[in-house]
DNA sequence: TTTAGACATCGACGATCATCGATGTCTGGA
DNA sequence: TCCAGACATCGATGATCGTCGATGTCTAAA
């Protein structure tokens, strides 16, 4: 995918500040695909058992956390959970490895922070 | 709804510690309502048309955004605008004042650092 | 009072999503 | 080599979501 050269878009209100009504704002902070990949993300915390495995796993510390550790608690089927765990993998937010016949979860260090600064201000 | 008389819930690895495999988990971190109430806020934001809702507003700082300045630069149709800035407001991330003809739009003053707040851990 | 314009709401439609049962793959032990 | 178990993938289904045109509401001006 193209990369784009700005340092880190967020949400948060910069310097700008030009005081008018229906027109054009000077430029727009988010480019399309700027926000496409964010909100990817948020579609990741956009479901409230998916929050619950984050959760489950944060919990464990820097202890890892196999899949029968998170089915149980969230009342889901077996398939429902690995989709979930899928989707929070493929949005870079949980690491998955495999020993033996388990698959160990853990929190990516740093994505979550890196989530929650997307909506703070660059500078305040 | 029932309020629940946990001071901040978040996502972060908390102190909790034990080492073991397949055994659920001391205490789930998350209650249900607050993983319902939470997702309920990142459902708003998993939409790139949401995000660079969000920015426009931002970008404008301390001024408000009327809805004309944001439906330009997304393309969209103006019910749909509606629709996005409705779900938005309702997220209790912006804020809808009507003077006169025209509804301005702004930034909920900490919305976005409280969210980005429950994505980090509590403690560091 | 009538008219024009800004915005919200409604109803419908296609797309995406969460969920599950069935099945596949792979590993470790008998 | 065979079997059991842990997990992933597949296909299907009901629900939710994003989008739009049509319409409603409200305000300001004529």
């Amino acid at each position: 995918m193209a990369r784009v050269a700005v340092p880190a878009p967020t949400l948060g209100a910069p310097a700008v500040d030009e005081g008018r009504c229906c027109v054009a704002p000077g430029g727009v902070p988010l480019t399309e695909a700027q926000a496409v990949e964010l909100s990817a993300k948020f579609k990741a915390l956009a479901d409230h058992k998916r929050l619950t495995i984050l959760s489950i796993v944060a919990a464990s510390g820097a202890e890892e956390t196999c899949v029968c550790d998170i089915q149980e608690p969230l009342d889901l089927s077996q398939p429902t959970v690995s989709h979930h765990l899928k989707i929070l993998v493929d949005a870079g937010l949980l690491a998955r490895e495999k020993r033996g016949v388990w698959a160990y979860y853990s929190l990516v260090p740093g994505a979550l922070e890196a989530l929650a600064a997307t909506l703070v201000t660059p500078g305040a």
